[in-house]
RNA sequence: GGGCGAUUAGCUCAGUUGGUUAGAGCGCCUGCUUUACACGCAGGAGGCCGUAGGUUCAAGUCCUUCAUCGCCCA
């Protein structure tokens, strides 16, 4: 096993360029990503959505894997047997497209050249030479993912699932094969399922053209926006309740061009208000005229080539492209007389997800597969509480997705992906459905089969994924063991298309839920909110953005402050303040360890039982952000998490006990050596998941220098922090008093050091000061605490008075209330006696603003009825408070005169 | 057309069972070679929590209206 090697010497800012691999090596190379089944325990998984083979990693990938490495680790630290199962999908058309494209470019050959089997062969060496790439850049970011299950949705056990799948759901006539209306994408030259369609409102307009009547007399007229579609026209339609048509439904008008004569039908599906309310009825290339004309037993006129050019069928058109074909039609009509006029009209225009085209509906015989029934038990699970979605608001989206699903269409005209398990006999025309290719027909025994061409969508085996990972459909001991899995942690843009589907093909195959918990995060947008996109050139590369900052920055800047399933923005500035907040880290850890270097009194460090009121007020704090963090970390609140810990080890831990620890380590004391200890180690243990290179880099160096014997784990070091115990809170810790008392202490430096900044005195001089305090807790803190003031705010106290005395009026003292104390401090110059006075009015002002809101409160009867004792209790004490304040800073103004 | 989200300091965002005087980072202003850190330290300014109503003892938080921006579905 590769150790370490933390260099000896303590750099004085952090650099991650010598940490990062030397440490994710050691990670890997120990094993430490592979999970030991232990019946006795419930294993905590998620299966990572599988990137594009042909993927390089983006900012999307990025902030998955930082949340998913987040709770990987957290819950391996908890000792939970934990599984993160890593995978690529084989992108059916975008990795064909690369492949193509490749191959046009370096030998100026076509698939179709190539044919194929070659081609197919190609893509496959193009996989294994560039398709891990995505793996290599998930480990710099520190992914902690068992590789050793990485799987492949083109590999054997995901593609038996796959044929699994379909001949089941084939044989309980859940897939079957149909002639029906479909999204065609013209230069994929594949069907679409309706999610890869993506519909905008674009400019268009509206063409009025007339129908004339057959027996003579004049003319329908019908708008449309695709007048290229006319020659396909098999009726025209009006809504039975419109009184200007009632007459001419069931007359036949003449199909223009065409010369055809063409019904005229009444359809509850046209719109009255839209256009001139009669529509013409295009069955072979609209899905609405495509209901239509089922409903009528009209007849289907496919007018268009599978490359969105006109075919024969339109004499005169043939071979023209659609929107060359609309213009030549449009001039046809003019000449006829037949075009009554056109308007500017937004029309939705269905474009393909992948590239942009403009869509064409049109009737193909493809294979579906029936929704409703899986969508009911997927509905249910998310009803009755066994998958939960996070945040909670998808629940909706989810379910009325579910509620208004339609077949999906299955088949594509692809030839990389999973071919469709279906065999036609040659001879007889017979079809056979199998898992593994048949011999011969079952029909007349003929060996001459052909297997279907078309490969299924690649969401059709991404639906298996948690299952097929996991060895279903063999009863593995992964399967068993692991299924199903704990968080499904994806983009709420894939809700629909893999998260729905996963689900329902979950329950389908396996009779269980894919997974208990669905977490979605947001999109990453740009430092403006925009979307990132190489057209735009807004792109942050992670790759560059982990070589400059690191890749602990790169996380904590995109997962601090998030909240599931809002959008966030990645700026520089964000990844320097992440930077920033490392190298704080890194310069605390330089001074723990240089105090702990070599010296005495360490001993129970691990469980350090403080007596000064500082050890005991620090490890009070740090107790709650144990305690905050954990309950944070348990309800996918990441973000804040987050920002809990960077605000105790910078404004608690580094601001305020290290400060103090040096006070009293200067004199000679040794006693704050454990706490400082205990709380920075336990502190790199918490703060592990989130930032996993720094803290083990910092846990090895800290560990390295600490008495051995008392490491967590059982007494045991453990090789790792990533396989150290996760930090809990012990309520025991928890210290209300040292914790008020701390208060108080800061107050009355942060007061002096107000002082001296508000009145411009030389930050190196010395002042001198008095306090006096009313007998009690609060007298015998400051009296205690007294040089750890005097340090802090480089003061003097000359007194430290357990009563008042009268103010004494000089132009030398400011005089100032904290808390229950009253401070007097020496200036060593004359001060502004006026400005003092305003001072001191404005927080009187301020006070007793505070006051009436408290007294106004404390005198309605209906809030010392209604609301909790507790909360009435404190108002009161708070009044009291304030009264004090009130009275105190009256006496200094009554002296000031 | 239906649904969802956002609207809080100059900017980016937290604020999760309603309960102190609403927080952070960045930016801004004033100081500072303070023996861990200038990737820093100290101090400070800056907010009718989008609008209008309502519920409540109490609203940034719950309900309704409207406005602006964004997203999803049809």
């Amino acid at each position: 096993m590769t150790t370490t090697e933390p260099s000896q010497e303590f750099p004085k800012a952090y650099d991650h360029h010598p940490v990062e691999e030397r440490l994710y090596q050691f990670w890997m190379e120990s094993g430490f990503f592979t999970p030991k089944i232990d019946h006795a325990k419930e294993p905590f998984v998620i299966i990572m959505p599988p990137p594009n083979v042909t993927g390089e990693l983006h900012l999307g990938h990025a902030l998955t894997a930082a949340l998913q490495d987040a709770m990987v680790r957290w819950r391996r630290m908890m000792g939970d047997p934990t599984l993160w199962l890593p995978g690529a999908d084989h992108a059916g058309i975008a990795t064909q497209v690369v492949v193509e494209r490749m191959l046009q470019a370096q030998d100026d050959v076509s698939r179709h050249q190539l044919g194929r089997e070659q081609f197919v062969e190609r893509v496959w060496q193009w996989v294994e030479r560039y398709g891990n790439t995505i793996d290599r850049q998930h480990m710099r970011l520190g992914a902690s993912c068992d590789w050793s299950r990485k799987r492949f949705t083109l590999d054997p056990g995901p593609s038996l699932a796959v044929r699994t799948t379909f001949v089941n759901l084939y044989r309980k006539g859940l897939i079957y094969q149909g002639e029906r209306i479909i999204n065609w994408c013209p230069r994929c030259m594949t069907a679409l399922s309706d999610l890869e369609v993506k519909h905008a409102d674009e400019e268009g307009a509206l063409y009025y053209i007339r129908y004339p009547y057959e027996d003579g007399g004049g003319h329908l007229t019908v708008a449309t926006t695709r007048p290229e579609t006319l020659m396909g026209d098999t009726a025209v339609a009006v809504h039975p309740a419109n009184p200007k048509y009632q007459a001419i439904v069931g007359k036949r008008v003449i199909l223009p061009i065409m010369q055809r004569p063409i019904p005229v039908i009444a359809d509850e599906a046209v719109e009255l208000e839209f256009g001139t309310g009669a529509l013409k009825v295009t069955p072979g290339h609209d899905p609405v005229d495509f209901d239509i004309g089922q409903r009528h037993g009209l007849p289907i006129v496919n007018i268009m080539n599978l490359d969105a050019t006109l075919n024969a069928e339109v004499g005169p058109f043939a071979g023209m492209e659609r929107y060359e074909a609309r213009k030549r039609v449009l001039e046809r009509l003019e000449a006829d007389g037949l075009l009554e006029k056109q308007e500017a009209h937004p029309m939705s225009l269905g474009r393909c997800d992948r590239c942009d085209t403009i869509v064409e509906p049109l009737v193909s015989k493809q294979w579906f597969m029936r929704m409703r029934p899986l969508a009911e038990r997927a509905a249910q699970a998310v009803n009755d509480g066994r998958v939960t979605i996070i945040p909670e608001r998808f629940t909706k989206v989810y379910l009325s997705w579910m509620e208004n699903i339609r077949d999906w269409c299955i088949s594509r005209q692809l030839w990389w992906g999973h071919r469709i398990p279906v065999w036609y006999c040659q001879e007889c025309g017979a079809l056979r459905v199998e898992l593994e290719t048949p011999r011969g027909c079952s029909a007349c025994g003929s060996a001459r089969l052909r297997q279907d061409p078309d490969v299924l969508d690649t969401w059709f085996s991404s639906g298996l994924w948690p299952h097929s990972t996991l060895g279903w459909p063999k009863d593995t001991e992964d399967f068993r063991y692991f299924y199903p899995t704990t968080v499904m942690e994806t983009g709420y843009d894939i809700l629909f298309f893999w998260v729905a589907r996963m689900v329902m093909m979950g329950l389908e195959n396996t009779d269980q839920i894919p997974f208990k918990t669905v977490y979605l995060h947001g999109l990453v947008r740009d430092p403006y909110g925009a979307k990132m996109s190489k057209s735009r050139g807004n792109v942050v590369d992670p790759l560059k953005a982990i070589d400059e900052y690191g890749a602990d920055a790169l996380r904590f800047a995109l997962t601090t402050g998030i909240t599931p399933g809002n959008d966030t923005r990645l700026s520089p500035g964000k990844m320097e303040a992440a930077r920033n907040f490392a190298n704080k880290l890194w310069n605390a850890s330089r001074f723990v360890a240089a105090s702990l270097e070599g010296a005495a009194g360490l001993g129970g460090w691990s469980n350090p039982k403080p007596t000064h009121r500082e050890d005991r007020w620090v490890l009070s704090q740090f107790n709650r952000t144990v305690g905050n963090v954990n309950r944070f970390n348990g309800e996918f609140l990441f973000g804040e998490a987050q920002r809990e810990q960077y605000d105790f080890l910078w404004g608690t831990f580094c601001d305020w006990y290290i400060e103090l620890a040096k006070v009293r380590l200067r004199s000679g004391d040794a006693s704050p050596l454990p706490v400082l200890a205990h709380v920075l180690e336990g502190s790199l243990r918490l703060l592990h998941p989130y930032m996993p290179f720094v803290t083990e880099e910092l846990w090895q160096r800290l560990t390295a220098i600490l008495p051995p014997g008392e490491l967590p784990n059982k007494g045991v070091r453990p090789p790792s922090i990533m396989v150290a115990p996760y930090p809990q809170a012990t309520a025991l810790a928890i210290d209300p008093g040292a914790e008020a008392e701390m208060e108080l202490v800061r107050g009355v430096v942060q007061r002096i050091r107000n002082m001296r900044a508000e009145f411009r005195i030389n930050p190196n001089s010395q002042l001198s000061a008095t306090v006096e305090a009313p007998q009690g807790g609060d007298f015998q803190a400051i009296k205690e605490e007294r040089v750890a003031i005097e340090t802090l705010s480089r003061t003097t106290l000359t007194a430290i008075a357990h009563q008042f005395a009268n103010p004494v009026s000089s132009p030398r003292i400011a005089n100032m209330v904290v808390q229950s104390l009253k401070v007097n401090v020496h200036l060593g110059m004359d001060i502004d006696l006026d400005k003092e006075r305003k001072r001191l009015q404005s927080e009187l002002a301020s006070a007793q603003n505070a006051i009436r809101g408290l007294e106004a409160r404390l005198s309605n009867q209906a809030f010392l009825d209604k609301a909790p004792e507790e909360v009435v209790d404190k108002e009161r004490e708070r009044l009291e408070t304030l009264q004090e304040r009130t009275g105190r800073i009256g006496e200094l103004l009554a002296v000031l005169g």
